[in-house]
DNA sequence: TCCTCGGATGTAAGCGCTTGCAAGGTCGGT
DNA sequence: ACCGACCTTGCAAGCGCTTACATCCGAGGA
């Protein structure tokens, strides 16, 4: 910078100014400065511009499980608009436990970020508390975190009109594949979608059963898994809530392979989900990334930010994976 | 750290010393500035710490395209062994051409990473000059770049085993579906597995046929228009490589959809392929980020590194989507 | 003409660490 | 008892920027 300043002819006060675009510096020198960094191929050192400023620029990014599709959409999605506003993103994938307490025994969020985002996480009052005392804005996706920022879908809405689509169409008897992770903990999510669906089945006047709510781990296993205990019951479902699409898939899979006929309907819209015609709950997952990102950078340039709350909506999109009960069961007969 | 080092009893220089695990500091300092630091729940600064040693325990990560399932592979398992090690990844995604000229112009990684990885890139020589200018490590995943570290499969092996099992099944009449970006221009691998394609068919005399390889864009509905494309051929083929096994899903679901019969044989052994009964050539692609990182570190470590070559196996994955062909072309006929 | 005021620059003190160098101590060898 | 070698520790000079504050200057206003 020294190099740069000489060269201009100011000093590096000059530069640094210049450099960021402040507006108190005249138009003449403002070139000639631009000029000796261009030839100088000059850029600055964002590690000391960072000590200096005291703003790290970074946001931090927290997820359980960093390879899902939905979370990479939403980290695609952040990356997309963070990049633009040359922000760095840092991400945590906290799936296990080990990784988890690593992470809340150092903290390395601290003196690091400028701003967080949590996905779907199930965090506990002692991590939250943790978390809060970063001081840093908190923006969370798909979960409430009190004191954060949020954006999300009505996850009780939307699983309520999955288990309505199959209830219009004549199921009485409907199972629902719910996750639990390592942990046995359960995801905020998968909380929400199964007391909606235990809600909505109530509330058409079918009673509780519990052996039709199967808990498994998240993806194509559990899915393949939970469809095939359901089928091993005396009295097996008609149709099926799958908590998300990936759980679907496993569940499709295992029809497939016993040749039992199940309505089955999902969660998120995967990409996947036309190629299988899996009826699902679209929601759009890397847009509430890229509106999440942007929420953040609101509260990291605001200093007087108030968590805002986004909600996002669903769609329900029919395929070919759920139909009227009569059908199949004739068949089936 | 003047607190810690107060507390202590000593001065800042040992406190760093101790907090980095230097080795020349007496056990009996060294717990005694350890409880002091956890007494005062103190975690150094990790932007200073880079300035005053000028490295900056970043690495950067370029992909073409984050949100594919390859690259989200590769960057989860690069991810979990950096992270180990408390390195940072520094994400950027140079799928489109505004992004890619952004990246090369102001070269944001100088002064930024002490290594980088690269994925599945296509660099013009340039780039390249620009890349290794930075002065840091490289290793490339799935590509070669003169002067980098590389890990990734035999292409050409690889996808010459994928031809001559269709080959093996008795297919002569075998197409290909390859891609192009946004560019227009064609990803490595693409380069790499057309010509073992041609090459092998080649081989086992077969003439080519130049309509029987179509490029499109990645991703599934590619693959659904290449394989509607090859259908409408007046003498279509009886079996497909595709390029991936996107695109492979693609081409199974213009199938179905059309009720034609084409075995397909895909690349990668992508999570779903097992559910869509895909044959396919597999490769580990978590792995490759795990080998690839493992490098990178050992790069940035050993100060006279000099750039390794890491060859992973692939295996042949044999599903019911290639089959002799007799069998269909009886059926059909 | 003198004074005030605001904008354009320069000065220099940090930001919170790391590290070369030097100082002080310990210990074994002679 | 003395010396050198080695280990532990402290001193202080940076690392490359940012920014509060001081300075300088020309333009208006009285």
């Amino acid at each position: 910078m020294e190099d740069v300043a000489r060269l201009a002819g100011v000093s590096t006060a000059t530069v640094s100014r210049t450099l960021r675009g402040l507006p108190n510096v005249s138009d003449e020198t403002r070139d000639r400065v631009l000029q000796a960094a261009a030839s100088l191929s000059y850029v600055v050192s964002p590690i000391a511009s960072r000590l200096a400023s005291g703003r790290t620029h970074t946001v931090g990014v927290i997820v359980p499980y960093a390879s899902r599709w939905f979370f990479g959409q939403i980290v695609a999605g952040a990356e997309s608009v963070l990049r633009e506003h040359s922000l760095d993103l840092l991400l945590y994938n906290l799936g296990d436990i080990p990784a988890r307490q690593r992470f809340f025994g150092a903290l390395p969020l601290r003196r690091r970020v400028d701003a967080v985002l949590t996905v779907a996480m199930q965090f506990t009052d002692a991590e939250i508390a943790d978390l809060l005392s970063l001081g840093v804005p908190i923006v969370a996706v798909g979960h409430d975190v009190p004191g954060a920022g949020c954006v999300r879908i009505d996850d009780s809405a939307a699983a309520s009109t999955a288990v309505q689509h199959l209830l219009a169409l004549g199921h009485r008897r409907i199972g629902m594949i719910s996750t639990y992770n390592d942990q046995s903990m359960f995801l905020p999510v998968a909380h929400a979608r199964r007391r909606a669906y235990a809600e909505t089945l109530a509330g058409a006047g079918i009673p509780m059963a519990e052996e039709l709510i199967v808990s498994v781990p998240h993806g194509l296993d559990g899915g393949e898994q939970a469809m095939r205990r359901l089928l091993t019951l005396a009295d097996p479902p008609t149709a099926v809530f799958a908590e998300s699409d990936e759980l679907a898939f496993g569940a499709l899979s295992a029809l497939r392979r016993t040749g039992r006929h199940v309505s089955v309907i999902g969660f998120d819209d995967h990409e996947l989900s036309a190629l299988l015609d899996l009826t699902t709950v679209r929601q759009r997952v890397f847009e509430q990334g890229v509106l999440a990102a942007g929420m953040l950078r609101r509260a990291m340039t605001a200093g007087d930010w108030t968590p805002e709350e986004l909600l996002m909506p669903t769609t329900l999109v029919l395929r070919a994976s759920t139909w009227p009960v009569a059908i199949r069961t004739a068949e089936a007969g």
